[in-house]
DNA sequence: TTTCTGACA
DNA sequence: TGTCAGAA
């Protein structure tokens, strides 16, 4: 027995070259080289000359730099807001990986299931996804 | 062919 | 920030 099967595909094993970069993010590579001057982003380490590679997150980061920048803030703000951005996915993956009991899909919606409202157990609590809208239902536990 | 660095009619 | 040159 070695290694057991991994549940997600390791992300430090995806790595993009620049003009993968440029092709997903629609960055130029002239931009890309700016803002690593600039200290904003930073490919994997590489020897002198050689060509760029870019791990997912670093990938992520300059995703959505260029989403603020569409989105009329300048370069240094746009930083400042994916840095932020980025604090908060772990955050919501907290959540996500401790509350989130299942989901249940059907015809007309989907269900959310974020498990017990509280201690008492006597009511849960879903998410719902109905007609492209969301909202929160609470229904009594049938015991 | 792609990417790199440096420079600017 | 685009684009071109000359090299790797």
């Amino acid at each position: 027995m070695e290694e057991q099967n991994p549940t997600f595909i390791d992300s430090t094993k995806l790595i993009f070259g620049i003009g993968q970069v440029e092709k997903i993010t629609e960055v130029s590579g002239r931009q890309l080289r700016y803002w690593e001057k600039q200290g904003y982003i930073q490919p994997l380490e590489q020897k002198k000359g050689a060509s760029r590679q870019y791990n997912l997150h670093t990938l992520f980061m300059i995703f959505h730099i260029q989403r603020f920048l569409n989105q009329g803030f300048t370069l240094q703000t746009a930083v400042d807001k994916a840095r932020k951005f980025d604090e908060q996915i772990p955050v919501l993956r907290e959540f996500l990986s401790n509350q989130l009991k299942g989901i249940i899909v059907k015809d007309d919606q989907k269900l959310l299931d974020f498990g017990y409202l509280d201690a008492s157990h006597q009511q849960r609590i879903y998410g719902v996804i109905k007609d492209g809208k969301t909202s929160f239902k609470i229904d009594p536990v049938s015991h």
